[in-house]
DNA sequence: GTAGCCGCTCCCAGATTGGA
DNA sequence: TCCAATCTGGGAGCGGCTAC
């Protein structure tokens, strides 16, 4: 036995504790992850008093079944005071946090060390159980309290800065998402009027002619919200009612330009945090000194006095409200909207109605023979439903095919950004592939006709979510071509498709950077958990 | 009351079959 | 040849029975 190896049973108790009184009612179960989570037993009728108390810090494990796992479960109670969980789990505790560590223990748990050797000693039965007293001999390293703490603070910046890039990426999912439905389900996207001619620089970040053309043709709508089109000489001095009834003033060469960026939270901090509705007034200049000399005016005491005044001379801003030409925004119904029959509501005029599958082109993958070794194990991805995870890309597959392989099964190297929806087992998950891959045949793949990628995805995950939705009483064992040919979407023009698509690229190359960081952040996590068994007493590290 | 063992249910995915 | 349906087997997480 190395100097400071030391077995676990010298460090950890059991606890017994029942819950008699049903005063716990957060059942947890055991999952193979070294995590608890939520039961999934069926507990109508079962005696909930018999069932073991576990209380934050305590561990809770699993010694059936570790051969036939080739792990053992055990998780430590971090997320909760106390839970209860099947009197089938041993539940223990470090006897003395100043001597081991707890989060010390669950590292050194959670290493694949750990499960062999657990698995190595697993006996009894066909599925192999682990005796409670061998689990107590197996040593650990036991370096001071000190180095401990500092290996387990180490160890949590990786894990933290993994969980941290993981809410950045859902953050910015969710914003992909509010955007999308924004645009194209509430129909409240960028539209100007038939005779728009942008004068000055347009936050747009429109930079190539094609899109400034298709930009250019947008619109045969009718403007309602009335505002002046601007020459380019002429400035206005302006009023924004936002949504907190607070009153924006400002100053702009072209009134239609200017609501558009703050409307979409690039025009100014104020309307950032408060969304504009309406423009409820506006004075012409000749020049824009003369205009910024009245927008000063209107920022003094005496300035907002007179706005008061002429929002009560209009009845108060109820009535101004009320009397808005488009209910939220002059944006909104700048658009026609017509009645489609197929999809039985009204439409922004250009739109149209279509199969899923106009909107985007289908493909099936396919497996090469598992028993021939010369197709699997190269350099090319092969992507399963089991290789999806909670973030919009998949970097990395489980299995990989070589070249002959690929040659030899239905499935193609599809590009990166190609979208795979699982079609069986695991039904309608929704991955982005963030390098080129092939595809079993569980799964379908996508691409938008003009390799708008991303719009293409956020289409995917809207409809899948509805094509769920739609299936109430029924449930999708799998989901078969008909199901996304039978689905009727609308599509929008071109431009404004590919508009979105560029708005949303930089979401998606953050989130891809993210997910590659993370699979090194992985790597090193597991390196400091190898390295657990190098650790030395300090004397011997002299 | 407890330890150990076996089996149930649900889920998942690869392989095979059969029809268009 | 492609695609959908079906068959088959394994993983996961318990529940419950039996012997002591």
């Amino acid at each position: 036995m190395r100097s400071n190896y030391r077995p676990i049973g010298d460090y950890i108790r059991l606890v017994d504790e029942r819950n008699k009184e049903l005063k716990i009612t957060t059942l947890l179960g055991l999952s193979i992850t070294k995590e608890f989570i939520p039961s999934v037993a069926n507990t109508v009728g079962t005696n909930m008093r018999n069932y073991k108390i576990v209380r934050k810090n305590q561990f809770a494990c699993s010694i059936m079944q570790v051969r036939r796992d080739k792990k053992m479960p055990v998780a430590i109670l971090k997320d909760f005071k106390e839970a209860i969980i099947s009197q089938a789990y041993p539940v223990f505790e470090v006897i003395d946090e100043d001597l081991l560590h707890p989060d010390y223990l669950m590292m050194w748990f959670s290493r694949e060390e750990f499960d062999r050797q657990a698995t190595f000693h697993a006996v009894g039965g066909v599925r192999g159980s682990l005796e409670w007293e061998d689990f107590l001999s197996f040593e650990l390293p036991v370096p001071s309290i000190e180095k401990q703490r500092e290996i387990v603070a180490e160890y949590n910046v990786v894990k933290n800065r993994i969980k941290l890039n993981e809410q950045l990426n859902q953050k910015l999912e969710e914003t992909a998402q509010a955007l999308y439905k924004h645009w194209f389900v509430d129909f409240e996207f960028p539209c100007l009027p038939s005779d728009y001619r942008p004068h000055g620089q347009v936050n747009l970040k429109i930079s190539d002619n094609e899109l400034k053309s298709e930009i250019a043709q947008v619109c045969n709508y009718k403007r309602t919200g009335g505002l002046p089109i601007s020459d380019g000489r002429t400035w206005f001095v302006y009023l924004i009612l936002c949504d907190d009834d607070s009153i924006y003033k400002g100053i702009t060469n072209d009134l239609y330009r200017r609501f558009y960026e703050h409307y979409t939270a690039q025009g100014a901090k104020h309307t950032k945090q408060h969304k504009p509705v309406k423009v409820i007034h506006w004075e012409q200049f000749d020049t824009k000194e003369a205009a910024a000399k009245r927008e000063k005016e209107l920022k003094t005491g005496y300035g907002r006095t007179w706005i008061d005044r002429q929002i009560k001379k209009a009845g108060g801003l109820e009535i101004i409200k009320a009397g808005l030409p488009a209910p939220k925004t002059q944006l909104r119904t700048a658009g026609k909207m017509v009645y489609n029959e197929e999809l039985d509501k009204e439409i922004p005029e250009g739109w149209k109605d279509g199969s899923f599958l106009e909107a985007l082109e289908i493909s099936g993958g396919g497996t090469p023979r598992t028993q021939n070794p010369d197709y699997w194990n190269g350099n090319i991805p092969f992507f399963t439903p089991k290789d999806v995870n909670d973030s919009y890309y998949v970097i990395e597959s489980e299995k990989t095919l070589t070249e002959e392989g690929l040659n030899n099964c239905s499935s193609k190297l599809y590009s990166k950004n190609t979208i795979f929806i699982t079609a069986r087992g695991t039904v309608g998950e929704i991955s982005i592939a963030g390098t080129e891959m092939s595809m079993n045949q569980s799964c379908y793949a996508f691409t938008e006709p003009d390799c708008l990628q991303f719009y293409g995805h956020q289409l995917a995950i809207l409809t899948i979510k509805e094509l769920i939705g739609e299936a109430v009483g029924a449930v999708f064992s799998a989901l078969v071509t008909k199901d996304f040919q039978g689905k009727s979407v609308i599509i929008p023009p071109k431009y404004l498709k590919k508009l979105f698509n560029r708005k949303i690229e930089q979401f998606y190359f953050s989130i891809r950077s993210k997910e590659f960081q993370n699979i090194q952040l992985y790597k090193l996590k597991n390196l400091l958990l190898s390295r657990m068994a190098n650790v030395k007493k300090e004397k011997e590290m002299v």
